[in-house]
DNA sequence: AATAACAGTGTAACCGGTTACGGTGATTTT
DNA sequence: AAAATCACCGTAACCGGTTACACTGTTATT
């Protein structure tokens, strides 16, 4: 493995002259730099970034922690947080958690040991998480609820929740089910904040029975369909907490002969580039997924540079978008 | 941040013996031992893995190239990975390619620039494909079919797939459809070649209405089987490529009220964890996942130790697993 | 013509660990 | 008692880049 002297000796030049031709060519003749890449050609030489992080005390890595690595909201998210993170020339890595703190500690312990330089938590906190790691200087949480008590960039769950619900009973709905995330979810907590709300502000009265518990995959909410299918007196509309679990429930009531929108709507959250395309296209909260990855990137390297940021929270606002899953309700 | 310097100073001691006191501590006296862990304790100092790394010339870290890391099995495969590399003190990058080489070829630049030290590849590679990266000193194929130009750890999917059709064959089917992976897919290729040596020895004509691709989600599984049901003459029993498809296709056919085994048999292909749970249980092939990783995780250390590996190709023997979605054909 | 500004280059210090080598005093061997 | 062995420790070189600083020769300014 050639290293910058063997470079420089092959090429004739000093290795302060190589260093430049690769970091800054603008101060360099011509010339040199014409030598210099003959020579870097010629030897095969790549540079050691090892070294290169060492002397520049930055590892020009952020690491982002998922949940689940499967979930496409996240993934969109971390597209978002990739482009903006290549921009500038960091890579990231993927620290899938499982939900495990162990392996998130392991994770947390690569920015302690600056082989990383800072972190994106995809993991809603509540403030009150016992599991709250210490925290860091350089850390955002992109996936944020009420009372994050960190940077954060999130958007209104509550209030998106109540949108939805308010709509639905807007077009006539009284009887709403609901397919949640895991119950101690604070993305399923804050959404079921709204869901009640909207509730309350139409005089409906709230029935534990016509929520029924997913794990926000696909699975889940068609089995969570499965469970509505044999109630006796079925929903006439289902708030479901994310896409996935909504398109799930579409295929399960579409399975057992449950007509959408017309003997049910469905409405989803997030806004999953497929469904726009289901069929029928969904009724769903659009999150901006990838901009709150951009945003949460942006905020991360701001706190890298030590640059203090303005905001630390940033509430991005999302949009609710009405599309073919919902209708006025049935008539039984 | 403090430095080993600091904590010197602090412990009254060199900076050789910190160093030792962390890495060597048999080396050191119980006295300087206390000394030392009571400065760092002190101090709060973390030794700079940066500054470790470049020392060293080892980056601590193999990358682990996923083409889908929603995929089940790939994250068995490196849940072994990670307990070997753990053992080693070695820190696993996922490297979520997406099927995109130029992605790839990033998480290949990497190593090039020492910032890993070693790749383990979990696309399976055809020995034409014009996509092949160079050959890097530190790289091993996870997930081989026939004709890896790699050091490679794999199962023999001819066999694997003929077992399963033989098997079928024997209890009487004759009409067996197949949920394939994408049909580009080194995998579906080879397991495909396993289906139609068994149909041949068997004497039983290929047709190819019978296959149905899908591309080994859960998803897929289930939209295959409901063009198998939308046939005229359903098979009475479908060779799926894998446990997730198979999964699926098993919901699908309960959803149009096909009865498993009695009405059609449904057989899957890597033996996950839920298909032993699932109703009725699958009958698959055991491919040894956790081992997969684990040995190819051994080989890629062998590599990067620089000793020769006795063999760079590695067939691990599969089980065949017979549970309950299998049963003789059906009387039409 | 004298001076200033500037482009281009080289020397050497530096980052924070690791480790070869040599030195010290205590213990064991002869 | 002298020599050998040993446990422990410190000095300083080293890894492969980056970059402050000094220096040279050329061009622009006065």
């Amino acid at each position: 493995m050639s290293t910058i002297r063997d470079v420089s000796k092959e090429a004739g030049l000093s290795i302060a002259t190589v260093s430049r031709a690769l970091s800054a060519p603008d101060k360099v003749s011509k010339d040199s730099l014409k030598k210099v890449h003959a020579a870097i050609e010629k030897l095969q030489y790549r540079p050691n970034m090892l070294s290169q992080k060492f002397r520049n005390k930055t590892a020009n890595c952020i690491v982002v922690l998922v949940p689940d690595i499967a979930n496409l909201f996240f993934t969109t998210v971390i597209r978002g947080i990739e482009r903006v993170a290549q921009k500038r020339g960091f890579s990231v890595l993927l620290g899938d958690t499982r939900d495990s703190s162990s392996r998130e500690q392991e994770f947390i312990n690569l920015v302690e040991t600056r082989q990383a330089d800072g972190i994106i938590q995809l993991r809603p906190y509540n403030s009150d998480d016992s599991a709250l790691p210490k925290p860091l200087v350089h850390a955002v949480n992109a996936s944020g609820c009420e009372n994050t008590p960190y940077p954060v960039v999130r958007i209104d769950n509550v209030g998106a929740a109540k949108d939805v619900v308010n709509y639905l009973i807007s077009i006539g709905h009284k009887r709403i089910g609901v397919i949640s995330g895991l119950s101690e979810n604070p993305h399923t907590v804050d959404r079921m904040k709204g869901y009640k709300q909207a509730l309350d502000n139409a005089n409906i009265a709230f029935d534990p029975g016509l929520v029924v518990e997913g794990d926000f995959t696909l699975w889940s909410g068609l089995n969570a369909s499965e469970h509505f299918t044999r109630m006796q007196d079925l929903p006439t509309a289902i708030f479901c907490m994310n896409d996935e679990m909504a398109i799930g429930a579409m295929k399960g009531f579409k399975n057992k002969g449950v007509r959408i929108p017309e003997e049910i709507s469905i409405t989803g959250f997030d806004d999953l580039e497929v469904s726009r395309y289901c069929d029928p296209s969904l009724t769903t909260v659009s999150q901006p997924a990838e901009k709150i990855g951009e945003k949460s990137a942006e905020l991360l390297f701001q706190l890298i540079d030590d640059q203090k940021p303005a905001q630390t929270e940033f509430v991005l606002p999302i949009e609710f978008v009405i599309r073919q899953s919902t209708a006025v309700p049935r008539k039984d």
